[in-house]
DNA sequence: CATGAATGAGCTTTCATTCAT
DNA sequence: GATGAATGAAAGCTCATTCAT
């Protein structure tokens, strides 16, 4: 493993455990066993092993959704596993996903930054799996007829919810992947269309 | 108004805007138009302004839905009107809630002690709440079978999700209170039952 | 007690405990139980208390010894008795004491300064009390012959030399007093002659 | 010089001339004329020094005063040569032994600290050098039959409170050497032998 | 006499960053 | 590529003191 990338994991451990402001460069450097200047011989500057660790997190995380959301089938199978693969994600990545939970939206990050774009866009193609997904659902009748628009805020708005209780939250949280896909299932099948697709599943 | 409260406003201004970590008590008296020693004289230290900040919107948080809960009506409405309520809260306080947003969990309130005993007493009314409804709900037949434990989780992950999503989120996000209400109830109401409560009101 | 005794009560145990620059002028005012300001009230400054309390104990030392210095007897047993006198009045007021040996001298303490010329005063009338007592002892051949002015500097560095390792060593120590006279005594006493003054006495 | 030893001899100096809590860093760095980072660098904090130059002291007094206490002699010339030593050194190294009077035993030395383990130890070892020297007399035949744990804390105390009251004292003072060693030589001798020790010296 | 809210200068300490090697 | 000594701005905080009541 090269230097970058040990101080790179000692960072990403630190963040995630202690957030961006309440580590500090002695921290990361004594963790990872390498000299203070090496930090800033790989890196711009302490913001920018922030950003280097959100931007290779959001697009694993955005390639993994993608991924999921291009194999066909119906618009509600869709959201249903894109719900499943953020799930999973969070459950396989949690380390940085708790880096991005904890220290974004960061201060450090000043609107119109090319970092600030970089997160927005990101949001936008995140917000357009699930817009889409909706969409066709809404086509191929496999969800109801709402706003894809506002209910694609509340999906989003929820799974990042369902991180954040489940990874920050002071309360010990049982096993909800499946439960969280019915929930949102039930609200997005048409009326009188009672959702079993979990079942269907395994 | 005195100065402890000049003081608690400036700081909920500058916390909601720049975070905790990012506001210096310099800034707050500058803000406050205090001297220095005034913020020390009225508070323990900065933690201790966060803290207040925090017990009390917590306090007229859970107040405000205590209120909703003891009111006499089906289960589901109950939590319809929890929703409801939550998302006023939000929006008529949404300086203080970003502020506990921003810095909740914050590295600073250490795990065992009386300030992460009194969040942790909070999370647990706030859980209570939501549980006693849905468990009431399946009792009086307006909220299908499942996990009552598991869905106050969903629906606490998610409130808190659509709270931060709309606050501090990056994306612009239009009105969803009915539409949040509906997708709830639209998971919670028992199959083959359409739920239509958030017309019946008004 | 009037709040002026109180106050100096309170003072005297947190600098024999703590040190005057330990000690703030909060805590006095808490454990005196009054507010902040009467503290200024009823001294010029914090360091007021001090020089006060100093120039008690003080005064009062010196008074207690210069009562035993105008008995009448031999050089050597005045000597003796002032040994012992100083060794009562450690063992009887040493909260104040203690404040002397730990804060004097103090950097607060200015040289010139009226204050700084009340300590040089007694110090040189503590100083007389025992070359007096040397100087007559070797009239009347009760002491060797040696440098009054030499050992009575030494006898002024051993009292309080003795003082502070009682009082402030970080060693435990024995009851000395009898032994600090007998050793003082073999060091006056004419050659030859030895000294079992602390036998007669009794 | 080291910019660490620079500031070793800085803070000596100033510790000695105005005592630890009259001297501020600022002050430290400005006489060592680097930057004030640099005293964090190299010291953990302000404590971190003193506790530095104390044990450097400590441990330089002891050495010496081991290595008088190592040459075979009667046990009252050892008792001799140790005050000779100790002497010897407050005139050499006046401006750290300042700084020991001055700021020990300090309030920020806790109890049952490394340090405080560390002072005690020295303490010890210096009062043993004083014990076996006074035991060695009382077998060669050279010191009285007196307690010789209750002599040695008198040793410790005079010859301490001679220091502090030479080089702290408000009242100018003669050289005392060789009278101090006559004052205790003649307490420690047997009765009817008269010590000429520092004659027969030389 | 007594109060206690308010002050602000000054303190110690942290820490991201630089740069000569 | 890598180092680590050195930096200095900025932080949070303490505390003796003042003064209107």
């Amino acid at each position: 493993m090269t230097r970058r990338e040990t101080l790179l994991d000692a960072a990403i451990a630190l963040f995630a455990e202690k957030g961006y402001n309440g580590t500090s460069t002695s921290e990361i450097v004594e963790k990872a066993g390498v000299a203070q200047g090496t930090l800033f011989y790989h890196f711009k500057n302490k913001e920018g092993m922030l950003l280097t660790i959100l931007e290779n997190i959001l697009n694993e995380y955005l390639q993994d959704m993608e991924e999921v959301a291009s194999v066909t089938q119906s618009g509600l199978m869709t959201v249903e596993n894109l719900i499943r693969c953020s799930t999973h994600f969070r459950q396989t990545r949690s380390l940085e996903l708790l880096v991005l939970m904890r220290d974004f939206p960061a201060d450090l990050i000043k609107p119109d930054s090319p970092q600030m774009m970089f997160i927005i866009e990101f949001f936008k193609r995140f917000y357009d799996l699930f817009k889409n997904a909706i969409d066709r659902g809404q086509k191929d009748g496999s969800i109801r007829k709402i706003s894809s628009e506002k209910y694609t805020h509340i999906l989003l708005g929820m799974l990042s919810g369902m991180d954040r209780h489940i990874l920050l939250g002071p309360l010990p949280t049982p096993a909800l992947t499946e439960e969280i896909v019915s929930f949102c299932c039930s609200a997005l099948s048409p009326p009188g269309i009672d959702p079993v697709s979990h079942e269907r599943r395994s």
